[in-house]
DNA sequence: TTCTCCCATGATAATGATTCCTAGTTAATT
DNA sequence: AATTAACTAGGAATCATTATCATGGGAGAA
């Protein structure tokens, strides 16, 4: 129907991008919005929630969806797994390579027609183990 | 603190138990006080979401987390993996082995404590392809 | 059986994340 | 500079989920 509308680089989608890809940790839409609001105190959270839409679809950034009730955003759009840790609710990048074959066996497996898969960890991050170990 | 209150066996708990044992979708809390109203009509949303709650915590039932807005229920307490349809929304069981290396891997490798990994796959249910295909 | 305790229920309000709406603003193009 | 479609701020609306609270009812003691 709409032809996509064409992207303008306003200055709010600019600072988001650039202080989500500041930070390795995948802040909520919330946690940026406070980030973003160093720079731009008068941003809104609507605005921030809409161009990480926006981003997100233009493949720019990642939406992460991990489990939890709060979305995360990721600047770094190359497939990765992640790890979420219980205690502090932090998501952390795993180094480890993706598997390739999966998807095919499920696909064979269940009829189903198997577009990706997505594996994420749970446990206690080492920041958090420390904290356990002084108790 | 608390010893665990004990659990009384209500009408309500026992009818949602039996209901979601009845189907191998993965309802949601909504879904399934709509299957559970048809014998119980008078029950509450949040008696479904309370009682849902508790027989998970007690390990009768599983709270499913997937991707997603809306959580999911499953009445198969084994550990296993879901599918879900990007078109109907449906979630599937994944008849597959578990992948039981990859967490001492994953805890070697990044200093964290892994206590599990959860690992779901997207795509589309042999039933929507075939919607698909009449298009 | 009756009393008492206490967990459970139903109804509704509250919360929290996300989306929607609208009138005013601005980046890009000519 | 003028034009215009895309964008923004702010707040209202939505949707899933949780909390609150007065009432209900089951299990054990007397």
């Amino acid at each position: 129907m709409d032809p996509t509308p064409k992207l303008r680089m306003t200055t709010q989608r600019q600072v988001i991008m650039e202080e989500l890809h500041k930070v390795k940790s995948h802040p909520t839409a919330g946690e940026l919005c406070q980030m973003v609001r160093r720079r731009l105190p008068r941003i809104s959270l609507g605005t921030v929630y809409r161009n990480l839409d926006i981003l997100s679809r233009s493949g720019l950034i990642q939406k992460l969806d991990v489990a939890g009730q709060e979305m995360r955003f990721d600047g770094d759009i190359r497939d990765h797994y992640h790890l979420r840790c219980l205690e502090c609710g932090g998501v952390s990048d795993v180094e480890m390579a993706l598997l390739t074959d999966i998807d095919q066996e499920v696909e064979k497996a269940s009829g189903f027609e198997v577009l990706g898969h997505r594996l994420e960890f749970v446990g206690r991050c080492p920041s958090c183990r420390r904290d356990k170990r002084a108790n």
